[in-house]
DNA sequence: TTAAAAATTGTAAACGATTACATTTTTTTG
DNA sequence: CAAAAAAATGTAATCGTTTACAATTTTTAA
């Protein structure tokens, strides 16, 4: 391999004293291209440092194999999840994966639309923002005919595919739970009721409650967004109201962990006080004391079927816009936080 | 916008009954170019749809505007901040991003290495996998010369550009520590001592040790992965040793939490039967009990500064072989799992 | 042995930009 | 007003593949 000058095909077939069809045919494992030619041609490629120019091939194949995925933050235990398993998809199938993040921002996330569009992509999967009020941004996808999967965040307009879980089953299963511990008055932490994940756990939330004969009470109601400071914030919320609750479902383990420390700390006593269920399965969920009762969230699945019904469309095996709406399986899992009634439930590994 | 058909600078070009030389230039913005041409040529584009054909553009150009980055994992605090880092940096400067991760496997690593070589990356950042034994694969990026950045998990050969902290020191310091706390024989737990960072901290442990008048018991190493289950392990291994060690210095905190964990749930105090120092600063880190001693280290900070000496290095602003080593500031951050002694220093908020 | 069929290879035109060089148009200057 | 200078535009080659179609070579069958 000589440095700086790069190896074509017309080198290889110069020293092969054979055309370039035949080379580029050859190195694409034509089953038309003579055995013997191949193998020669293989031989000389790999001799000679040859590496296919993608630029040229996109070019004439109008496709980049490239997927993009639009996240709306890059430091989370869940996104991390899903990229892994989005990863694991697309690599397997020989597609690049050029990730955006719009730090929950919708201004960031329009421009991170656009730009993947002009980097034309051949699919996108997209999470969205906190305050992304509609999906004109992705228009131009649609106009042009890139398929779009979103997951998680998502605008349930139903025209676009969706990989969610059922965010409002979730939430009434952790009240249930709550209510079952013998919880009256829970507190709801959650945020922007703009993202249908937090209005449909609150939704939960209500049917629950509505369910069990408890008024709804609407000063029980706390949003935050997913910061530190709004964990130590909704603890001393928790803490001014009068009598206190009993019972707290917190939509996002971390601020859990860290409302959990602060209300320790101001000796409210857990579970004993207050119960607590967190949301996503965090690492933490174990590590702190007591251990957080939560919902399982299942990142990698999530981003493994994104991108697998994703790239089925692309190949043609299968049409992504007849499948509309993919529901993933979540479960409660009790842990310390949550459990008052010894024996009643066992508390999961 | 017209579905389907894709507008080229042909298209502008005869609708405005120019070339398209022109038209590329105007969209170039060249100086060169009439300011009214350009008016119309970027009105008609932004009416048409037009997006570059980036394919083209990089064949023409023979460069990618693509920076790739090898990781040893995705799913760590630690490296997602790297990422957010490196991501801010590249996207400023309107590079793209291309992301591999290698599962701790060296097998991965050197696939991904050759994939991204292939997919002619103009530049690499690379952190290395436990087993990698050599930097033999990345050869081709340094004979074709394409810059390759190293962080963190890196070999000292002295030939490539690293930004990395000082682990030697940090290893002095948490041991240091824990000797000021009053601790005699200190636990030393720790990953592949093939690996840099693992073997420096533990020569700084070492030095520490020596510089005390204590003895190096090598009984007192421990090496782990850094799953769950080697907490666990750990944690009882330690429980094992007669007389019980009376500190532990633990190169990851998500390791050394779970160790915790065990560790109490046997009864063990912290930090009176045992201190403990961890490494990394993670979230956790403030969130279990009691808060644990760490070394901060600045994974956004190590992001950038790789990003933006390659990104400097392939902009020609400055030569990255001339400076070999960046060496990123980290500090212990005292916490109650180590304060034996009240007062002598204060915790860390 | 030879015509037809099958296998293999070659030719040349895309794909959509950039850019050196040439040409035309406009402005300046004496 | 004409010539020179400056500004703007155009022509055409190039980047490295893929691929429809044509041409050649080899194999098969009668």
């Amino acid at each position: 391999m000589i440095k700086g000058k790069e190896v074509t095909i017309y080198d290889i077939a110069a020293a092969l004293n054979i055309s370039i069809a035949t080379v580029s045919r050859a190195l694409n494992d034509d089953p038309v291209v003579n055995k013997k030619t191949k193998t020669k041609v293989f031989e000389l490629a790999e001799e000679l440092g040859y590496r296919t120019n993608h630029f040229a091939r996109n070019l004439r194949q109008k496709q980049t194999r490239t997927i993009g995925i639009i996240v709306h933050e890059l430091r989370s235990n869940f996104i991390t999840s899903v990229l892994a398993g989005v990863e694991k998809i697309t690599a397997e199938a020989g597609y690049d994966l050029l990730i955006a993040h719009s730090s929950e921002n919708y201004i960031k996330e329009k421009a991170n639309a656009k730009n993947l569009f002009h980097k034309r992509v051949d699919g996108l999967i997209a999470s969205l923002a906190f305050d992304t009020p509609d999906l004109d941004h992705f228009q131009p996808y649609i106009d042009k005919g890139v398929p779009v999967m979103f997951f998680d965040r998502v605008e349930q307009d139903g025209n676009n595919t969706i990989v969610i879980i059922d965010n409002a089953k979730c939430g009434y299963q952790a009240t249930q739970h709550l209510i079952e511990q013998g919880c009256k008055r829970i507190v709801h932490v959650t945020s922007s009721l703009l993202r249908n994940v937090y209005s449909l756990r609150y939704k939960g939330y209500q049917d629950a409650l509505f369910d069990n004969g408890i008024d709804l009470d609407e000063t029980l109601l706390i949003i935050d967004d997913l910061t530190e400071q709004a964990g130590i914030d909704v603890a001393m919320k928790i803490m001014s109201i009068k009598p206190l609750p009993d019972g707290a479902f917190i939509t996002n383990d971390f601020v859990a962990a860290v409302c959990m420390r602060t209300l320790k700390e101001h000796g409210i006593n857990i579970p004993g006080d207050i119960a607590i269920v967190g949301f996503n399965n965090d690492a933490i969920c174990k590590l702190i004391e007591p251990t957080l009762t939560t919902i399982n969230y299942p990142g990698v699945a999530m981003g493994e079927i994104a991108a697998r019904n994703l790239i089925n469309h692309l190949k043609g095996v299968s049409n992504m816009h007849r499948t509309n709406t993919i529901i993933v399986r979540t479960e409660l899992i009790v842990r310390k936080s949550s459990l008052r009634k010894k024996g009643r439930l066992k508390p999961h590994k």
